[in-house]
DNA sequence: TACTGGATAGAGCGTTCGTTCTAGAGAGGG
DNA sequence: CCCTCTCTAGAACGAACGCTCTATCCAGTA
């Protein structure tokens, strides 16, 4: 079927679903072209139709999936570095900021630009992004229930934690500071407190 | 210089104005051309570059500091329609709700959009949206103060609340769902009582 | 060697983009 | 009456858009 990868770069499809996504991310999904994403990937737009029959669409769609899988890393991984809620949470809103920083403020939430920029006008890409969201709000539902926070409790609170970090990096962005995002990080952590069973 | 107005319809350049700024709320700046906005104000092409002779860029930037007007009296609507201070938020959540569910999920923030497209891009276009937030920022802080809150709270506090906000109607948007906007209401208000002097 | 089918390559389709430009409509002042 | 100036009107420009299409390359199989 395959031969074994003769060089250590990826194949074609993963860096076109890869360049599609950050280019979704910086610029949108109406600003971006096709033929720009073929020349960032060094592919050409017959590899890219081959790809992706569906076109622009369907692309977009896998782009926001791969997006939702980098996303839910940094979360795990900040949800993940402390015993403390409070403290993982902060660490979130940390991590958030220094990548938002490390880009000069131009890599914020992969999905949002183009999520709505197609609400209601693309179920492909609205079905990836749902999912994406369900997914990162299930992330934090299973920390914040591990924590001690009742079920119904952890899964309106982790929908609140995902839009909060979601406006504060749109705000941090806004704002070229990484303030917001920290500002966000000790209100949630604050907010969660007061859910926590010691209390 | 200017005729008393003879009918009661708006004058070409705030139509122009108008028409933009609901357009790029519901499909984004890239999405939206120049000529689709002239049709929709019932405007000509050349209207348009008469009074925006700085083109695309001049004419969002207006679109954008007339849905930061837009927002502001919704956002003081629901802010002053209440003594306790929890009971305002969560009509500003309600209000937020309602506008969203009453145009089918299409119009959410006026402005949200154009800014992640636009953001370290278009320095005209991001600096109507900074101010734009800024003033929301400044419409919540004093609500906040008048409330009890001490300066610096009050100042971060305002701003969590409005990205707050922002994250949970970009949520609603896509779940195409009140529920978001109410979460994060009660959510808010909880998080605003632990600040309350009485506390 | 001949054949097959996935992958690559890019010219070209019709359309739309933002913008420019010229022409004219219409009211007000001299 | 004409001149001026604001505003309206839309044709036309080059560039870019998403997408289709044919041609070619090339490893795997027979």
């Amino acid at each position: 079927m395959k031969t074994a990868e003769k060089t250590s770069s990826v194949g074609t499809r993963e860096r076109i679903v890869r360049a599609t996504s950050r280019l979704l991310q910086r610029q949108g999904y109406e600003g971006t072209g096709i033929k720009q994403i073929s020349r960032e990937a060094e592919a050409t737009l017959g590899s890219v139709y081959h790809f992706f029959p569906g076109g622009k669409q369907e692309l977009a769609a896998e782009a926001i999936r791969h997006g939702d899988q980098e996303f839910a890393v940094i979360l795990r991984a900040g949800l993940g570095s402390a015993e403390d809620l409070t403290a993982a949470v902060t660490t979130c809103t940390t991590l958030l900021a220094r990548e938002l920083r490390g880009s000069d403020w131009q890599d914020g939430c992969p999905i949002t630009t183009t999520a709505l920029e197609t609400v209601g006008r693309a179920p492909v890409i609205e079905q990836a992004v749902t999912e994406a969201f369900a997914n990162w709000q299930a992330i934090v539902e299973e920390r914040l229930r591990t924590a001690g926070i009742g079920a119904e409790d952890a899964r309106e609170l982790a929908g609140t934690v995902i839009n909060t970090l979601e406006g504060a990096e749109l705000a941090a962005q806004v704002a070229r500071s990484e303030e917001p995002l920290h500002i966000a990080g000790r209100h949630l952590a604050r907010l969660l407190a007061t859910y926590l069973p010691q209390d």
